[in-house]
DNA sequence: CATAGAGATGACAGATCAGA
DNA sequence: TCTGATCTGTCATCTCTATG
């Protein structure tokens, strides 16, 4: 059924979507604000609550959030999205230019959901052309475009201007609270410390400090312990749980498992 | 689908050093 | 004294394959 023919494809900062199959996103980390729009199908984002995109929707991403995706096609049809990233030096010349600022740090939702907006769906629309033939997609129409998308952005809600103009990095967190809610998002530890306002040197003396164990054991530990309760509380199936708690394979889960808790998940 | 194992590699732990 | 950057050996993790 699925011959792998290819399911990204990707033109400067635009990334192009379809799976026949409902599939997980692979990448878990938002480097850029992304302005997604739903073609066909949902996509089930986890950030660890969960929000829909149904079909036609549009959203927003705020940059620097960890999100987990599934990739839903329609009933019998094929998902599609396109998404734009919108780079840091774009969004910083833009707000010089036109001397638009953010008032402060942004405290609002890291996932944005846009009403219906005529202008953007033609905005996607008039991106489509593109994916089929790419050699027209030039750098500087890649730059048009994304100014054009912040534009329309600022038409449809101008108050979006303190997602996309708050040039702060990550302020120094509560580091306890963030792991406890992160630890199944399965990325680098330098990436856990940029996102808690740390080095890495002192992210992981701190997180020695409130854990008593370095952060890579720490982690496969507490993945662990979470598929074990899902299993053993829940019911649920190794195949099942592996991906939510943060391990990439099922080989190598497995593998971790019984050396932790002697028992093959599967016997549980 | 679940497990096991082997082999390759890449991330992490932990130490050191420099600057604030 | 605290913080951040860099380095290295080791081991954990991933990939791949085989098997039930």
């Amino acid at each position: 059924m699925s011959t792998n023919m290819p399911s990204d494809l990707i033109l400067n900062n635009l990334l192009y979507s379809c799976e026949y199959e409902k599939k997980r996103g692979n990448e878990q980390f938002v480097p850029e604000h992304t302005l997604g729009f739903m073609m066909a199908g949902e996509s089930h984002l986890y950030t660890p609550d969960i929000r829909i995109l149904a079909e036609g929707a549009m959203g927003l991403a705020r940059r620097n959030q960890l999100v987990k995706s599934v990739k839903v096609p329609p009933p019998g049809g094929m998902f599609r999205s396109i998404s734009i990233f919108l780079p840091q030096d774009l969004l910083r010349r833009y707000s010089a230019e036109n001397n638009i600022t953010a008032s402060g740090p942004y405290t609002g939702d890291s996932l944005v959901s846009l009403p219906k907006d005529a202008f953007l769906e033609g905005y996607f629309n008039s991106l489509l052309p593109y994916f089929s033939q790419p050699a027209h997609f030039s750098k500087a129409l890649a730059d048009l475009k994304t100014k054009e998308a912040i534009e329309l952005l600022l038409q449809h809600n101008y108050q979006l201007k303190e997602l996309l103009f708050d040039f702060n990095e990550p302020h120094k967190i509560d580091l306890e609270a963030f792991m406890l809610q992160n630890y199944m998002f399965n990325v680098p530890v330098s990436r856990f410390a940029r996102l808690t306002g740390r080095s890495v040197a002192g992210f992981k003396r701190d997180f020695e400090k409130i854990f008593k164990a370095p952060p890579g054991q720490w982690l496969t530990q507490k993945r662990l312990s979470e598929a074990y309760y899902l299993l053993k509380e829940k019911g649920r199936k190794p195949s099942e749980v592996y991906l939510d708690v943060g391990f990439e394979n099922l080989s190598h889960f497995s593998f971790a498992f019984k050396k932790t808790y002697g028992v093959a998940p599967s016997l549980l």
